[in-house]
DNA sequence: AACGGCATATAGCGGTCGCTATATAGCGTG
DNA sequence: CACGCTATATAGCGACCGCTATATGCCGTT
């Protein structure tokens, strides 16, 4: 009795696979993310998700390369040239406000919250893969301001962390938007001649 | 042979438990704290810890209720009345930046980390405990600006969130304390007559 | 049609988690 | 001293973790 074959259902997609698992690290953390909750998700067994991707961490790290690929604040659209860069740098804070709210699934850069994942090997990933992006606004900074531009860059990081965090605790679009704003006047000043 | 007899150690100190405890979560996070990790610092064994203190969460609340009241920053000081509301909330952040970087083991603010915690139990805990502090500083910014009191303190709340990962980052105190400085400068313009 | 290789499935490994049933040592009380 | 209570110790529970050894169904090739 319960004689039941054992049924294998067709190669899964593993761009699709990828996707399913870059909204749930996005959507819990790193750490909060079981393996099972990901088979689940992918409709998968475990067997089939170490064959494609080797380990729940290299498929964070592709999950988080799509992300950064497709969800990353278009720094050359912001930074325009001949754009006051105080008013540019506002610009970033204000539509990094705006994308870590785009939905209330995914909370937050998922970059800026995976450096701070318990798991030592997913935290060096995220710090590894934030570099690009503090070096751009490092470099716009220093175009415009070569004195202040590690303080100013600092700045502007730690308001994006705060930003983030402030999603992940569910605050609205709005709220985040006006914090933004606050946080722009600042650099008013800091690029005052 | 092996006839160990078992020694029996006198009575802990349940309030240097306590302590104790305060200083692990508060350096690595409730999540990353394990049982095994407390018992250990504490020179006992689980049912010890669970006799004097019910569980791991209980155990975090009365660690975070140390805390709240040891290390709490001084609003009552920096709130002096006479005080331009834009120094005193610069002084806020400032100290801030101080308080979270005391020391290189104990980073960033328990109470606004324990708020990010995977578990949903010490979440909740950190959330409730975190309401005066939050409530004092909008009590103090209605004072002094009731129209915009919300979004000021929201301001100030993303900016001490923003200090406060920063801190756990492992960032400089002089790091801090600057981006703390440069954040202050946008109260000034929000608090002009 | 026959077959080799691989992606799937079942089943479960070793480890760790938070937590506890049970036994015993030592202190306070008479 | 004798006793009872409580806080300790030993030992381990059940659940879950990330991960994998092994078997088998399916596909491409010939």
């Amino acid at each position: 009795m319960n004689e039941q074959i054992r049924k294998r259902r067709p190669a899964f997609d593993r761009e699709k696979g990828v996707e399913i698992a870059q909204r749930l690290f996005h959507e819990r953390g790193y750490d909060a993310v079981r393996v099972a909750d990901l088979t689940a998700a992918l409709g998968i067994v475990p067997p089939s998700l170490y064959a494609a991707y080797g380990s729940k961490a290299e498929l964070f790290e592709r999950a988080m390369q799509r992300y950064a690929a497709e969800q990353a604040l278009p720094l050359d659209e912001i930074f325009v040239p001949g754009k006051a860069p105080a008013e540019a740098l506002t610009d970033l804070l204000v539509e990094a406000a705006r994308y870590y709210t785009a939905d209330d699934t995914s909370r937050g850069c998922m970059i800026t919250e995976g450096m701070r994942a318990d798991d030592p090997v997913a935290r060096e990933t995220a710090t590894r893969m934030a570099e690009p992006g503090s070096d751009g606004i490092r470099n716009y900074v220093a175009q415009h301001n070569p004195e202040r531009a590690t303080e100013i860059t600092d700045y502007i990081l730690l308001t994006l962390r705060g930003l983030s965090s402030y999603a992940c605790l569910g605050r609205s679009r709005e709220k985040l938007v006006e914090c933004a704003r606050i946080a722009g006047k600042s650099l008013e000043q800091e690029f005052a001649a």
